[in-house]
DNA sequence: CTTGGCTCGTGAACGGTTTCACGAGGGGTA
DNA sequence: TACCCCTCGTGAAACCGTTCACGAGCCAAG
């Protein structure tokens, strides 16, 4: 409560691709931090990040002047700025609708948690999940969602479930208070202009994969001839 | 077979933007069909897409002249050709490594399987979990993960382990065959020029959302005052 | 105090992506 | 057949992001 409420404000406009590498950055100072580590050069950091040394200084130089000429940047206090910059030192609470098995995995994922998320409900229109527990929360009927919603000022909202459910999820979170969704079901949400959506498809990461693939060794794969090469 | 073993090479240099998108006009093109609609305009996709109508038509300029002026695109040829482009009309072998929650739920995307994607083995280290259906496959233990790949010459690996695992079996993926990486494993992995890995990072995505939360309401939530508001 | 070496911070150049605007070329109708 | 209307395809322009190159500033050593 000692540090200033209104921190200098000191970003103004991050743009999208920094703001997209920042959880990255914070993964790899946290990994650099278990390892005794307390300084780190741009260049340390974009091999940990997967990048560039001169995005690392680009990007950073964004958030402000964070790091000493001729040292780098120190870990602990450029990894707490990123997660200020976040908004990662308020705990923000999620709800996750649809608990199948990837509705489990985000439940127990360690990285929400330990990042500031708090789940404050799991929700499933299957009555035979109902009750179930999942990492020590229980599931909770679907007619539930804006009670929870509203009783916890969640804000973020998780969809998990089929393609065909997604919208009405949608509808129901948006109404009940929820501005930001994290959309996993393959489907393009129609929401009102002051709420966030992002999507995830998994199925889409293969196929660009596969075109890659296809525009590199293009090999036919033969599962047909099934014949060992050479 | 009867179909040309090399078509017509259509497109050469697709940028990667469009790449990314051409799944999800795919998906768009599916769903569209399954309306009964024959017919598209750039527009019409556009929104089905959640994309602009100029971006749609650049995009499919990107592979060739497909549409007929005044009219629109042929959903159907449309969509085969995309398919042929992103190289899904050659069936491809998937391996999942590592099957909690997140790897059953891979294994058991419909999406993989209606995009042509064959799963050839789910692999799990826990002696546990070994043996165990999942989604008509049996969980098979670690040390034949290579088998597996090199015996249906597997060439895509999902990475669906902890942290810790993932280099290790990103490594046993190389070394016996894959070359096109999805890896869901927060680290990252160090593969030869020739491999291709694809990240993504579930609580990335929220941070990126947190972000934006903090940026437009900049609403605290006010988790330990708990007074609601106003 | 001075020097040398190292790394950040940043303007400028570059390349890629999106948007804009409009001409070209189809189909339908009279 | 001739006309009108509609939508694709595509250069040009605007925008954004990455890379480059180098000066500024800090630390350590002598």
């Amino acid at each position: 409560m000692t540090s200033s409420p209104r921190p200098p404000r000191p970003a103004r406009g991050v743009p999208d691709a920094t703001v997209a590498r920042l959880p990255v950055y914070l993964r790899a100072l946290a990994a650099l931090a278990d390892e005794g580590l307390s300084t780190v050069s741009s260049d340390e950091l974009a091999t940990a990040a997967g990048v560039t040394s001169a995005k690392v200084r680009k990007d950073l130089s964004h958030l402000g002047s964070w790091g000493t000429r001729g040292v780098g940047y120190d870990v602990e206090a450029l990894a707490s700025h990123i997660t200020r910059e976040l908004g990662l030192d308020e705990r923000r609470s999620v709800v996750i609708v649809g608990i199948g098995n990837l509705g489990r995995a985000l439940a127990g994922y360690g990285g929400f948690a330990s990042r500031g998320f708090h789940i404050a409900g799991l929700v499933d229109a299957d009555q035979q999940r109902q009750g179930e527990m999942v990492h020590g929360q229980r599931i909770r009927p679907y007619d539930q969602l804006g009670d929870i919603v509203r009783e916890h000022a969640v804000r973020f909202g998780v969809i998990a479930t089929p393609a065909d459910a997604a919208q009405d999820v949608a509808d129901a979170m948006v109404d009940s208070g929820v501005t930001s969704i994290l959309n996993f079901a393959p489907v393009v949400l129609n929401v009102p202009d002051n709420v966030d959506v992002r999507r995830v498809d998994l199925a889409t990461e293969l196929q660009i994969l596969s075109f890659h693939h296809v525009r590199k060794g293009g090999e036919p794969v033969g599962v047909l001839t099934g014949v060992a090469t050479s």
